[in-house]
DNA sequence: TTGATATTACGAAGGTCTTCGTATATATTT
DNA sequence: AAATATATACGAAGACCTTCGTAATATCAA
């Protein structure tokens, strides 16, 4: 079960592990700095604390070692819109969807999609 | 315009200061202990940073000082959602939403208002 | 083999946040 | 007026986060 919040930065890197499955350090640091600077052994530390923690894993049997997040997206994003909810829209699922919908771009085809999400649920009960 | 991110417990006042309107150190002080300790110098403490930060603002005319929040509610959720979305939904509404309505109960009521903003968006266009 | 390169490990600086103790000032009560 | 209570101001400790430099180690190339 998950427990451990990731930081802002070890956020960025499971985002990086989820699309771009196990990864060293090396590769990891290099899709980062695709959007922003950062020093080869900033990422090299946060990604051993991650290990510490135990947000990822690795496999250190070769020189270089290979990281692999240790939970789904969905799940952390799950875990992480709970505590959204609650800190910032007080546990009201229904005003933070509205206000996600309201407030951003969202297209008909996602909007209908989910219409049917909605519908599927009201006839679930 | 809006563009300091509030921490975790300046948010935890904002809501207060949101509930119950302006308001003493003191009384935030007592809503927040009824939900968890907190020493009221610590309350007071994080006060006197956010009118730093200009989170809010304080009528030091009388004795004990009043505090307001600086922007309304919505703002500051609208705000705070925006960057949820992108650091852990790599910015997709659709994403977000779907989690939201499928882990967290929402009433049939709370579904049809959903689902009436969807219509009102989808003839806008 | 030796020199260059890549990788990990370690530690420390600088920043922010939370927490609270203590000092000082103001009000209230007896 | 003196004692008590209440409020603000200030500073500092401890925790955590980000950042990076440096050292130690392993790999590769000439």
């Amino acid at each position: 079960m998950d427990k451990i919040k990731p930081t802002e930065s070890e956020l960025e890197v499971l985002q990086v592990l989820w699309d771009l499955g196990p990864s060293s350090v090396r590769e990891v640091n290099e899709f980062l700095n695709g959007k922003r600077e950062i020093g080869y052994t900033t990422t090299l530390k946060i990604m051993q604390i991650m290990a510490e923690k135990g947000l990822v894993t690795r496999d250190t049997s070769k020189r270089t070692h290979i990281y692999s997040a240790s939970t789904k997206q969905g799940e952390t994003q799950s875990f992480l819109l709970s505590e959204f909810l609650q800190s910032a829209f007080q546990g009201s699922a229904k005003k933070l969807v509205l206000q996600a919908l309201g407030n951003h771009s969202t297209t008909k085809a996602e909007l209908e999609e989910i219409k049917s999400l909605i519908e599927k649920l009201e006839n679930e009960e």
